[in-house]
DNA sequence: CATAAAAATGTATCCGGATACATATAAGAT
DNA sequence: ATCTTATATGTATCCGGATACATTTTTATG
């Protein structure tokens, strides 16, 4: 493999010329620079990207932190992560962490190692850990999707809250009094702010909450059917269930359909990200649409900004949603409506 | 940052030592790496594995050029990758392609300039270009899911040929003689086998294959739903659809159900993966079921073994299908299995 | 205890671009 | 033609680990 000097040789100029000809070459003559070019093709040569790298020393790669590529949600995220990072000449190391956080420590440390140059955690957990306690430099990371709000480093986020209450409100709307839960893990940010919007739409409609509504799910199909399994079998049965994403809702309507229910005549149905199949559900869902691809340009755009200096206060990035009525969701029936 | 050379000083070793501390231990004193481990300890020393990585000539990189990560069967497929990638000690660079030949032929490029040591190529179709042309280096990468049959590096393919045969045989046991297939885009081989299957089923029944019961899609669930529009306004029905992904079928499914007809009573709809959804969908999904993770772990596999030296021939992994049946495909219906 | 063999450590150099600084050449002003 | 700038090019060095080879220290053997 031929590099640098023996392009200069041949080309019979000093390296630092052959250097300036590919990387400035305003500030190499036309002639020089073609002996440069005509050296490089005939030895087919190409520079060491690693060694630039290496010297310049910015790695040129970001790590991504998502818990699990299998998620059209997340899928979405990533690929607006991807666009963006190539139409920035930046790269993206992706890494499968399942939420586990020793993994994400271990990949976080690719930035100490000079692997990658920042990190974007799709997850409310700080990779750096107890490295950020005293709080003083700002961290090479953006934390996008599900943050953290204690974080001094930059988010990209929806305003969950808002979004549920909406969604809690359009139910209310259709009559809809004992609207149930199926949320995501607990110890999730995003839940209890989806949580809190419900509650908040109650609170306005002058509903008491009701714990036993609530039913727990890890945002798989599977969840949601076996939480919707519970949530039918209640003395009080719900009117409505309002899934924490699409993929619960999904599961749920097929176990109520399973029960010989129907939806949205029985039970109503909403969901949450508006995935592909959301519209090809039966019946099509009713659900809150996030700009998933612009979670991930955001991400990507703003952890470069802060990467090269352009960013002087962590910018916490809220980005719009729109509540999406399809036919999963309709009027409570007459009885409900009149208890 | 701290270097080597700070390790070595305050260690009062060498920095050959140092560097034998971290690498080769068993080369060191126990007393000598001792005081070399609590030097890079007090320093708080990371070595710069860019630096390593330059030295060696090896980046640890490999890029997965895959046409869209916002595909349940792909996101499996990648996390299988970036599973085995890690067991390795290697990273996956994801680039999204969307197909685009230029893109994929940009980013296989990264291997000439030392970013990355191989290329996956989950599409049929050589990122190296003419450069093959000789086919005398092998070229450092593996092809997997959507094979080229004429290429010399390693490929993970299911046998497609097979697989269609089999589930073509399914709807033929059903007493289907009209059987639709709405197949992919027209210059994947993916689909040419798939098809080659499903002739290879018609035959040996002694059924005359009919083009007009074919109908092109591009594996989106809108292609789907609207190939399944075309396909239920032929003069002559067909009593079977066999959609080359799940996606599709889901998209065939909600668009025959509009119509006003059954499924399976009216139409059986068949589709190919198994994706999450196929249980899900209403009715669930016979589907035949690939090992997306194992596509994934595989070819990483094979890429790391190619790159490492120690394969000779480039193997042909074949790897196993499964025929789920699930309720969306049942019996034809008496008249139709009378004419 | 001498000597050979093995183990431990050190020295010097390499990898391949990037670039500060020095130098040389060309263009412009008087 | 002379001197000042601007432009173009070259020289030398750096980045931070890895390692071939040289050297020193330790252990084993007779």
């Amino acid at each position: 493999m031929s590099n640098n000097r023996e392009v200069a040789k041949l080309a019979g100029v000093s390296v630092a010329t052959v250097s300036r000809a590919l990387q400035k070459p305003e500030l190499v003559s036309l002639k020089t620079r073609n002996k440069v070019l005509s050296a490089i093709k005939k030895l087919d040569y190409r520079p060491n990207l690693m060694a630039a790298k290496f010297r310049s020393g910015k790695s040129g790669n970001l790590v991504v932190l998502v818990p699990t590529v299998a998620n059209l949600f997340f899928a979405r995220v990533i690929s607006g992560m991807q666009e963006e990072a190539h139409k920035r000449s930046y790269s993206i190391l992706l890494c499968n962490t399942f939420g586990n956080p020793e993994m994400e420590e271990g990949y976080a440390k690719m930035v100490h190692t000079f692997q990658a140059d920042g990190v974007i955690q799709l997850r409310a957990y700080n990779p750096f850990g107890a490295e950020d306690a005293g709080g003083n430099a700002a961290l090479p990371m953006v934390n996008a999707c599900e943050v953290l709000d204690d974080t001094t480093v930059p988010t990209v986020a929806l305003d969950n809250r808002a979004a549920a209450r909406a969604m809690t409100e359009h139910l209310l709307q259709l009559g809809h009094r004992r609207i149930a839960v199926i949320k995501g893990p607990k110890s999730s940010p995003l839940t209890r702010d989806r949580l809190a919007g419900y509650r908040d739409a109650l609170e306005e409609a002058g509903i008491a909450f009701d714990e036993s509504l609530l039913c727990p799910g890890d945002f798989t199909l599977h969840s949601g059917h076996k939480a919707a399994g519970v949530l039918i079998d209640l003395n009080e049965r719900p009117t409505a269930i309002f899934c924490e994403n699409d993929e619960m809702a999904i599961g749920a309507i097929q176990r109520i359909k399973q029960s010989g229910l129907r939806v949205p005549d029985d039970i109503s149905v909403a969901g949450f990200d508006d995935i592909a199949f959301a519209p090809f559900s039966d019946p099509p869902l009713t659900t809150i649409a996030q700009p998933a691809e612009e979670f991930g340009s955001t991400a990507v755009s703003l952890l470069i900004d802060l990467l090269e200096g352009r960013i002087k206060k962590a910018p916490k990035v809220i980005l719009p949603f729109e509540l999406v009525v399809r036919a999963s969701t309709g009027p409570a029936s007459i009885e409900e409506t009149l208890q």
